[in-house]
DNA sequence: CTGTTAGCGCTTTCAC
DNA sequence: GTGAAAGCGCTAACAG
């Protein structure tokens, strides 16, 4: 290993100045800084970034505590998008991503900012956890900035960027009731997810601009998965066989909505019309297509790793970031007043 | 901050016992020691991890140099896959992972040794890149332990784990031969990819194995894109109309080969089988669902996580890991001698 | 069993 | 413009 030590000893100067010459501080003659580099080049010298940021405090790294980065987790490539868009504005912004891998058991053993003190992150990004993780707690009270994804928390370390589900989801809504629907289940995520708080009141708001009366028990949680999705459609439509359409707070539980319809011997969207959100791939592939709301996935991570860069270097921003939405009209909903939706 | 050193005044002994005890060494007195871990746990202690790093030489972090984590690349997910294979093995092993962002741009400025050293990682992991990729020769000729995906390089420090591609190709072209095909295309990735090259002897096998003599001109390249695979297939398919089915190299490649075939009015299957390669999710969710040949993704990236860090540790084991692939019939080939294939 | 001392590679006063 | 020296937080001889 080549340290400046070496490089001072062959430039016949002191350690000192080979700092200041490769740091590009203006005291040092020219010709010593051209020699020094020199002889830094021809050496293939790269700085210790241990030693460096063992005086400075700082590590040009950023933290990621992402869950849904393990297996079987692939179908929903949203955290890969999002990783992708954190990846590339990171990369221009010349920070590094390290990832966290936090289960479960060891998010318990190890405090969130010991996590981050010991790894030397100089912030972090936070995807994927519930309202209710024990870790928000920590995260606003710590002193380490932070950046959530789709978590509402803000305050001088912490930002967020989110979608605009609220919005989102009335469009959505609204769509099917201008398709002549008036029996809409919605097929939820979880009570601890800020998204589903919101696509739920753009449900509820697409309904009463329409008259219509909010009725709770066309609301079950599919806990986002396609499982759980699956089983709470058999529940809801064997329950309801009134309804002509349901909308579903991701395209993986409109996927499973899908399978519970065409097990109860039903069509898509012959007898139920489908709407999803997120617009993953495979809703344009999937027979029929799927509607869905389009979330800008890899703007979100592209934004998060600006907003935390800009809250680490100091800049004075929004810390609050909402994200647009659009429909995506596909296969999967029928009109009821006219032959096509 | 909290130091060794803070511990130690507080519980009245030097910074060295407060080391020994922390680090589990057997000469501490028990009594010395649980003061310590009290006092250690009481003040939120967590270790400086570059402190550490700037004696041991160790950081417990490996290096990620991944291409296709970037925009765009989201209906590919196999780096997905990979990635949390093998942060799930890492954070298994207590290892993390550091995404090294890797534009091309960035890698002519510095030299992969150059980055590793900067970002003190203890070995890397490497995906994406081509044979002729002047990293590699960096790569082999460092000291820094490494592991590639799918690229057949070995040595005391740098092993490989990747797929059976001949096989896989092999069975997949198999297939449709047993299904009665005897004009098969093959839309390969490109010339500097190893696992096109296997892929092409396992179809070339096949074919041997039936009598069928090897055409050359059935076989064109994709670039492993679905628009190149797009293109290829139409030169391919207009110029040999004989073809009754085509073996992809990849699915997203299926998917264009796909597109071709329906664009000049033909098919699949009826017209022509397709068989795709990696078993990505659109395929089974595809109309027609592709018929393909699984990989092991997930296991790739576990297995990688698990090879680098026994390198690292000093394990004495193979450096040369190949998986498993299975056939995955669905419903892009037909059969010819019967009425399903 | 415990403490003293030196030093990892780097930056940063503070002199000269 | 340059250098000597101190010190970031930690570990590792070496004494005792």
């Amino acid at each position: 290993m080549v340290t400046i030590k070496d490089i001072a000893k062959k430039a016949q100067v002191s350690v000192t100045t080979v700092s200041r010459a490769l740091n590009g501080y203006d005291d040092v003659n020219k010709e010593t800084r051209k020699k020094i580099i020199g002889v830094a080049e021809q050496l293939g010298y790269s700085p210790n970034i241990a030693a460096r940021s063992l005086i400075s405090k700082k590590t040009k790294t950023i933290g990621l505590l992402l869950s849904n980065v393990t297996r079987a987790s692939s179908k929903d490539n949203i955290v890969f998008e999002v990783l992708c868009g954190m990846n590339d504005r990171a990369g221009e912004l010349d920070y590094d991503l390290v990832l966290f891998s936090t289960t479960p058991q060891k998010q318990k053993i190890k405090s969130y900012k010991k996590l981050c003190n010991e790894r030397g992150v100089d912030g972090v990004i936070i995807s994927g956890i519930r309202l209710d993780d024990p870790y928000l707690e920590e995260i606003v009270s710590s002193d380490i900035p932070c950046v959530l994804i789709d978590i509402p928390l803000q305050g001088p370390n912490v930002g967020y960027v989110t979608s605009d589900n609220v919005k989102g989801a009335y469009t959505a809504v609204r769509h099917l009731l201008d398709n002549g629907h008036r029996h809409i289940g919605l097929i939820n995520g979880h009570s601890q997810a800020d998204v589903s708080i919101h696509r739920l009141k753009g449900y509820a708001d697409a309904l009463e601009s329409c008259g219509i009366p909010y009725n709770e028990a066309y609301v079950v949680d599919g806990a986002f998965s396609e499982s759980g999705a699956r089983e709470a459609m058999y529940r809801l439509y064997s329950r309801f066989p009134e309804l002509t359409a349901v909308f579903c707070a991701s395209d993986l539980m409109a996927l499973g909505a899908i399978q519970a319809v065409q097990g109860l011997g039903r069509l898509v969207p012959e007898d139920i019309s489908v709407v999803g959100f997120d617009n993953i791939d495979l809703t344009a592939y999937h027979s029929p297509a799927i509607t869905t709301v389009n979330q800008h996935k890899y703007e979100t991570g592209y934004q998060a790793a600006q907003l935390l860069v800009d809250m680490l270097e100091g800049r004075n921003v929004n810390h609050h970031i909402v994200l647009n939405t659009e429909l995506v009209k596909r296969e999967s909903v029928r009109s009821l007043t006219r032959s096509n939706g």
